[in-house]
DNA sequence: TCACCGATATGAGAAATCTCACACTAGGAG
DNA sequence: CTCCTAGTGTGAGATTTCTCATATCGGTGA
């Protein structure tokens, strides 16, 4: 994380993102304008982040560390959002990772000395509600359209979903349990794509090579 | 719906389930006790209630009718949670069909005139922002563990979940939608289950008949 | 009455996906 | 240096699930 000194870019990522809208306060004095590095980490597991992020530039994933000590990706959030505002308002809720997927811009409250403000703001608390509200109906549409789609329609919704400048470069064994498809049949499907010229093998990763193939195959997951 | 004059009944039912918890002011003079018989209508679709229900007893299914006409299961709740409440928050949010899978019981709060209270009470929005937050989570830690499971264990899972006095009567052709399979498997999968003697045929639906089985077929499926 | 439609039903072959078995590699721990 | 583990990669056969074709049944509107 590092601190951007720079008010009028502040402004301007506030103003775009309708962030002063979420609060019946003003909150820009006590803003900081922060930038996350690509694959860094905005919020570690099970360590409560003092700060409460309102996510303005980059797409980031959400991952879950199960009991045998394996992550799972579990989700994604795109711009504009909140993060660390469920272990604001229900501490007992475990904290999960956030990780970057490409450099990423938030706006950052400290939230020891406004946490009761917040969770005593109607205006917060109702846009906080709205959000969950949509989330949970995409939520409920998304996995209702993921059955019933192939493991190829989906792993190249994943890739354009997670893809960083045209490279690709997740692990096979989350991937495989993000899709809820063995390790053996990713490893089918990716191959089928480097036969097919979608994808090409780098050193570090695949590279994709036929965007609009990719497209056209996960076309129907499309919000 | 038909409402149910018994004071006694209303006073426990609100305090098994912490209902005035849930608000910051008195509600329960406002608050009816209504009662909803198994298989009516709660919420209808596309038609705003003016009731704020809590279901306290009783299963219910939240349905949706697509754009071609056929409707589709995509939920259900069970007590106790607020039924109606994302069209109080959200008025945009469209509202989704509820119905009662067996008979149920619910505390109803006339919106119209406490909505601007409601909005504006922090310890209610808290509630919702929680109760949404939970249901987040298990939403998605429910669909990364349904992949992975046959459509058996889902379907037995499925069954013991809309089961009403161990009699099944959902339609196929809407199971198997929110199932995410073909219809033809479904009906593969009902075959086999007859022939295993977990369901027997009725006139009107199936019965179950070694409800242990299916709870063995469905154990990992469960909360 | 008749034609039509949606739900129910069944068969056969094809496609998607899984499980298991095995091999290779890189990095950390002893 | 060697063992151990996790990730990667491949093959073969089994299982799950799909698509398509076809038939019956009850209701509904002309």
């Amino acid at each position: 994380m590092r601190l951007i000194q720079n008010d009028s870019l502040k402004q301007r990522f506030s103003a775009e993102s309708h962030f002063e809208e979420q609060f019946s306060f003003p909150v820009l004095a006590n803003t900081r304008l922060v930038f996350f590095p690509a694959n860094s980490t905005l919020i570690h597991e099970n360590a409560a982040s003092p700060d409460l992020f309102y996510l303005v530039r980059g797409r980031t994933k959400l991952s879950h560390t199960l009991a045998n000590g394996k992550t799972l990706i579990t989700g994604f959030f795109t711009p504009p959002c909140f993060l660390g505002e469920m272990e604001l308002i229900d501490p007992t809720s475990p904290a999960f990772a956030v990780q970057a997927i490409e450099d990423c811009w938030c706006l950052a409250l400290t939230k020891a000395p406004i946490a009761t403000q917040l969770l005593n703001d109607p205006v917060f608390l109702r846009h906080i509600c709205i959000y969950l509200t949509h989330k949970d109906v995409s939520n409920l549409t998304q996995a209702a359209r993921n059955q019933g789609f192939t493991a190829a329609q989906r792993l190249a919704a994943f890739i354009l979903l997670t893809e960083n400048h045209g490279q690709y470069h997740e692990q096979h064994t989350q991937v495989a349990q993000y899709l809820g498809i063995s390790y053996r049949h990713l490893l089918y499907v990716i191959a089928d794509f480097l036969r097919q010229g979608y994808l090409v093998k780098t050193p570090t990763g695949y590279r994709i090579h036929d965007r609009a193939a990719l497209h056209r195959l996960a076309h129907d997951l499309a919000d």
